[in-house]
DNA sequence: AGTCTTTGTGACAACGGTGTCATCCGGTAG
DNA sequence: CTACCGGATGACACCGTTGTCACAAAGACT
């Protein structure tokens, strides 16, 4: 029953602040000056010192560090995202790296799937390992849990949603906009019996989308109650089944206004089951791979998640330089335009069957 | 001029072990046993040092732990991706981070860009914080940096790709039988003339494929120096242009083999811009959203990411538990199977214009 | 009853850095 | 010539935790 400290003879003593000053010839505060740039160092001892360290492949121990620094930074961020696997989320999660990568942070990724215990787990998890900021998408229906979890000096922005119960800096799409545009488009085409799908209802940008869908409709005199409004469309399946028997109801609608990418795509699946993905318009809110290549091609308001999430990084940033000079800077609500992207499926005019 | 030490009055004392301790009634020892889950406590005590905890709210400093524990786990882990927006690495990313949050492990993602001095960087930022392990997709032509940079106690996976000058557990796809697979195909189906598009040949993956096409070529007899295979395409744009340029030539190819998702993007968009999508057989190597939408349905070999992360971050583990057990685990070369998908592009005979 | 284990527990050092402060020294003003 | 000043430097305490070890109390064995 060996013991733990039978390790392999590659045991070679890791190198320490100590033996650098020791071969360098001077203290060890000398070095840890040299290290971080404090002033009052010779030009010839930093030059020393700078040489031993690269010799001796000397790395400071961050954790040794940041237990001491009382302005703690880890060079660490957190990101929680819907899904790192959904495009839409990692776009946004690969702007937000580029930006962090300037800085020397490195980024922590979690997925939320739109639990909320999920999240608060989460930011749990990043400030136990006491990330520098927080740039979090949320699920919950408070944000208020974050004042007693997340310290005062740690910025958070929020990213594509807004939070409930908590005031910080948001990066968002305009999803009340957007939605307007793109019900407006189909009515503009004519159609008047639009079927809106919705993802979880519990869901900010969902609530968002919906209602910009019903203004529009609004506008065009149709009654709130008479909106085809479906909500809780969770996966693409559910948006496929629920196209499915829509268009097979008497008062089928003539065109699809869908919400979300994964919506998107099932009613896509769904109207080329029934061949009728030339007879039935669609516009969908997010834009989807590919596209362009399927025919018709999809119309869609697309966001720009690499700008949200270079804002949000940089806006992070800002916030971390603010606080450490002493005064944060008040929460910013950003919002991203959003574009009308038109393929062939949104133009499809109601009542006219494929030429 | 202010200086650091004016926080607002929010400075709440943090709360250390000694507070709990101390509020319990027990040696700070005993707390750190009862949350380590170290025997040898007392029920009671143990009840009463969690109630305190409880109240208290307090959280062990990662830092200071990290720092005294010989063991270090920071329940951290590195993973270097191609790019985290690309869905073939963001699948594996998700896999990976269902994995390690069964752990209470949280993963820094980077991306790699197929730069070899990001791979390094990217790695020795990985190791100045102190992970536990790395899951690495590498670029660099040799991984033999890994040995001076890593310290021996921390476990590497390579994944989709095997290293160089460096022997690591391995988990990857069947990358020659894929694409000997792919193309054989497109033999069987009678075409002879048949294009090879590959990505930059300075990765592994990429080189794997190409040998695979050519081996099953050479099995139809066709000599290797009448291969149309056309390397380094490294963007979607690049793969259009190539393929508009084939189809030009008088000795046009009558199938594409495009070994990489975003050059099959690029293979159909050219197909589209010629109008012959229904005339040119084509199969990809690696699935593409929508490819089943789109006319005709895109043939193509997958991959199993989703399992690919799943292996790695399980076999880590593994290695992480034997490792600190006293005897690291001998490398594994993983290898997945790859699935041939028929959707109907990789079906069309030669010389058999559309009906 | 006396000795040996086992279990529960806390005192204290150690981890590898940074913050504070005292000290040394050459230059400059009085 | 002396007092003073600021730059350069190192000694040492300290950050909050875990590892080691000593020790008391309670059983287990002879």
């Amino acid at each position: 029953m060996t013991s733990v400290s039978d390790q392999p003879s590659t045991a070679r003593a890791r190198v320490t602040i100590r033996e650098v000053a020791r071969e360098a010839g001077v203290g060890i505060k000398t070095v840890s000056r040299v290290v971080n740039g404090e002033p009052n160092v010779a030009a010839a001892t930093a030059e020393r010192v700078r040489e031993t360290i690269a010799r001796l492949q000397w790395e400071p121990d961050a954790h040794a560090s940041n237990l001491r620094r009382t302005n703690t930074r880890t060079r660490t961020l957190g990101l929680l995202l819907g899904s790192v696997d959904n495009p839409f989320a990692a776009t946004i999660h690969r702007a937000i790296e580029d930006v962090a990568i300037h800085r020397d942070v490195a980024v922590f990724a979690s997925s939320l799937d739109e639990d909320p215990a999920r999240e608060i787990a989460a930011v749990e998890a990043f400030v136990r390992r006491k990330v520098d900021g927080l740039i979090l998408t949320c699920a919950a229906g408070s944000q208020s849990y974050l004042a007693e979890v997340v310290p005062p000096e740690v910025p958070i922005v929020f990213i594509d949603r807004e939070p409930a119960d908590f005031t910080a800096d948001t990066v968002r799409s305009d999803n009340l906009g957007g939605s307007t545009l793109a019900t407006r488009h189909l009515l503009a085409q004519g159609h008047r019996r639009i079927a809106g799908l919705f993802d979880r209802s519990a869901i900010w940008t969902s609530q968002q989308r919906r209602e910009g869908f019903a203004r529009a409709m609004a506008e065009y005199g149709v009654a709130p109650d008479q909106l085809d409004a479906m909500s809780d469309l969770t996966t693409p399946q559910a948006a496929e089944a629920t196209v499915l028997e829509l268009l097979g109801s008497p008062t089928a609608p003539t065109a699809i206004f869908s919400a979300q990418n994964r919506i998107t795509v099932g009613a896509v699946h769904a109207l080329r089951k029934l061949g009728r993905q030339h007879d039935v318009a669609l516009v969908g809110f997010d834009d989807v791979e590919l596209a362009d290549l399927i025919d018709p091609g999809i119309t869609v308001v697309a966001q720009r998640p690499a700008a949200m999430g270079q804002a949000a990084a940089e806006r992070l940033f800002e916030q971390l330089d603010a606080r450490r000079a002493g005064d944060p800077l008040p929460a910013v609500d950003a919002v991203l335009p959003v574009d009308l992207v038109c393929r062939g499926s949104g133009e499809i005019r109601p009542s006219a069957p494929t030429d």
